[in-house]
DNA sequence: TCTCTGACGGTTG
DNA sequence: ACAACCGCCAGAG
């Protein structure tokens, strides 16, 4: 099993307009103390493509933005753009904007970990 | 192997 | 609400 691969589909299924937490990624992925791995690949940006990074918060909603984008500001941006408010200090209302990840949607990972043998 | 480090989380005072 | 503390696990040197 690849954590990595899990972390990059995970972020993925994260709706836009909502926020997850780092636990949360890691829950879903099987691993629920593997919280620090999840921030670690989403530094080395592993599985290539574009992830939606902005939407990964630590768990007081605080965005921690170690320079995965070059542009500081860019992920306060991508957050508007999707509806989500930023305060000044870069954090997020977890009450509003927070992703509740549904059985449903836990499953659904399940199932296509299985599927895809990671 | 051993040690240090880190996009973290939960509990407690 | 806030800060200090402890726990946790995978990479890197």
């Amino acid at each position: 099993m690849d954590f990595y691969q899990r972390v990059a589909v995970v972020c993925k299924t994260v709706p836009a307009g909502k926020v997850a937490t780092y636990g949360q990624i890691a829950l879903l992925c099987g691993k629920p103390k593997n919280s620090r791995q999840v921030g670690y690949a989403l530094k080395h940006n592993f599985s290539g493509d574009n992830l939606p990074a902005h939407r990964i918060v630590n768990h007081q909603g605080y965005l921690s933005g170690a320079g995965c984008f070059q542009d500081p500001d860019k992920q306060d941006v991508l957050l508007m753009e999707e509806g989500v408010e930023v305060s000044s200090d870069l954090r997020v209302d977890l009450k509003k904007y927070g992703w509740k990840n549904t059985l449903e949607d836990a499953l659904c990972l399940r199932a296509y970990f299985e599927k895809t043998g990671i």
